[in-house]
DNA sequence: CCCCTGACTGTCG
DNA sequence: CCGACAGCCAGGG
């Protein structure tokens, strides 16, 4: 399976397949939940698109749960561990003091 | 078309 | 358990 056999959204400028993908897995994340970008990615119908789902929470994480989303290994988001690790514990997410990090699954 | 950056990931010491 | 490295994919200048 090459990239351009790939999903694409064509010549619109608007938002892509992967963008719309992305916000259908977000949006269905409940409170208590957490899940990893490559998770998101994977189920999405993106697999290898972790950083893909980094960049698009950079730009569009304000219109979802972007707290119930984390690195493979636990890490949360870095300059605002602090915030995000408030609000994973707001959820009931135990997370460790050192660098800030969470027990995925 | 080339180069650089990044809210990633897996491996190694 | 933690930090350092290299690899991978897309987007933007």
């Amino acid at each position: 399976m090459t990239r351009a056999s790939r999903p694409r959204s064509g010549t619109a400028g608007g938002p892509t397949s992967f963008e719309r993908s992305v916000a259908e897995v977000l949006d269905r994340l409940r409170s208590g939940e957490v899940i990893t970008y490559g998770e998101v990615a994977a189920e999405a119908g993106y697999p290898g698109r972790a950083r893909a789902v980094g960049a698009f929470l950079a730009a569009h994480g304000h219109l979802f749960p972007w707290w119930r989303v984390v690195t493979a290994n636990g890490r949360l988001v870095p300059g605002n561990e602090q915030d995000h690790a408030r609000r994973l514990r707001a959820e009931g997410i135990e997370v460790t003091d050192r660098t800030g990090r969470v027990r995925v699954r």
